[in-house]
DNA sequence: TGCCCGAAGTTGACGCCGTTAACATCCTGT
DNA sequence: ACAGGATGTTAACGGCGTCAACTTCGGGCA
């Protein structure tokens, strides 16, 4: 096959690392970390399992490139949820407003892509360079946008006096973690049974509550 | 080998379950959910592979074992840290400690035994009797004491003027997902790479942060 | 007491996985 | 035009989960 379709079968694929990724995302997709395999990504290209060597180290390799695409995915979302957003004339207010957005966008991924996002935080080799490293941000990555956005939200807060300076440090981490650990409650945890509707409604509160305690 | 040690070595082992059951918890202890493989356990005990199938559905029945015990085994940490505390004479003070010390012992928990944390999250088959569904609790579970525990913190928070009624519903969730994402950060994610004693101070102004929230 | 039958453990095999080594094919630059 | 590197292929290895068939043990009934 050629690089997309209908080219007749060439020896050469063209454009073989993409489309394994491809693949491999989709695998990702409907079945998590654990159902992305080398080999059945492969054979979904239509070619042999060993010719991925020539474009991924391995699996683990393989596995990380899906990851990346996961994050890059989980900030589109985020940062699509924001852009929704209508503008305020209060700009205190706008900004509370956009902090939930943020976090609105983050949960809607997750239960949206739920494969994709559990491998967008899968544990993966330690990969030499893997994310970020606290609070660094090489601004050359995409997938990072949405952080930045998020750090912005937090200093308008304190801007407009809605939150207080000295909460400023923790704002980060404390969102982030409340955000993650609510998609993987909802995802795989206690509360993956729930029924949709009742599921929102907690995402909904508990959206409210974090973002009200961070503004206090 | 005897049931324990020190026999010679039986056809019949005595206590094979539990044996096997052990030997996959330190594998999940040293390397997450996805260490833990059937016949290294069944190596590590002595026995052969499918001799575990007397005992296991398969290696997922095994694993979900496994995960039970991780969960308690967060459980006890939680009521450790909160058994640990001072009793104070302003019941409001002592339940905002008191919540406080859920959080960090449930933190401290994960970041001294990651494997077995991440094993007592980890996705398994819906095992047709999996994690308790949303608020109700049967009650024969020690794993979910520590549930309780916090449940009635929160109680104790609303009932000394600590945190506004309407907030209450919302508390549970909140809390749980703060934690819970605030471990998974420091574990795998974008926090990993911290120096402890930086880690730890994150952790800890997150809790405080976490909590401020809630009492408002 | 003896025996017998089910519970508990064994061997052997299958298919799938990740990975390596050795070989084949293409394409590009000189 | 052709040499050689990049890209893909086949063959094989060991490890995994799992099933089927066989063996050994030990407790309860005659």
């Amino acid at each position: 096959m050629g690089p997309i379709t209908g080219g007749k079968p060439r020896y050469h694929h063209g454009d073989l690392r993409n489309a394994l990724i491809g693949a491999a995302v989709e695998l990702a997709a409907e079945g998590g970390p654990e159902r992305v395999v080398l080999r059945e990504a492969a054979r979904s290209v239509g070619v042999s399992p060993t010719a991925a060597y020539r474009h991924f180290s391995g699996q683990g390799d393989l596995l990380q490139a899906v990851k990346l695409r996961g994050q890059q995915a989980l900030a589109a979302s985020m940062t699509a949820a924001v852009r929704a957003l209508p503008r305020l004339d209060d700009p205190g207010e706008e900004a509370v407003r956009r902090a939930e957005a943020i976090g609105r966008g983050y949960v809607r991924f997750a239960i949206e892509h739920p494969g994709l996002y559990r491998t967008a935080f899968c544990r993966t080799t330690p990969g030499e360079d893997d994310d970020f490293t606290g609070l660094e941000v090489p601004d050359d990555r995409p997938e990072l946008a949405a952080f930045v956005e998020l750090s912005d939200t937090l200093d308008a807060l304190v801007a407009t006096g809605r939150m207080r300076p000295e909460n400023r440090p923790a704002a980060e981490v404390a969102a982030w973690s409340t955000v993650h650990g609510l998609s993987l409650l909802v995802l795989d945890g206690p509360l993956a049974r729930l029924p949709a509707e009742q599921r929102d409604a907690v995402v909904e509160s508990t959206l409210t509550t974090i973002v009200a305690g961070l503004i206090r």
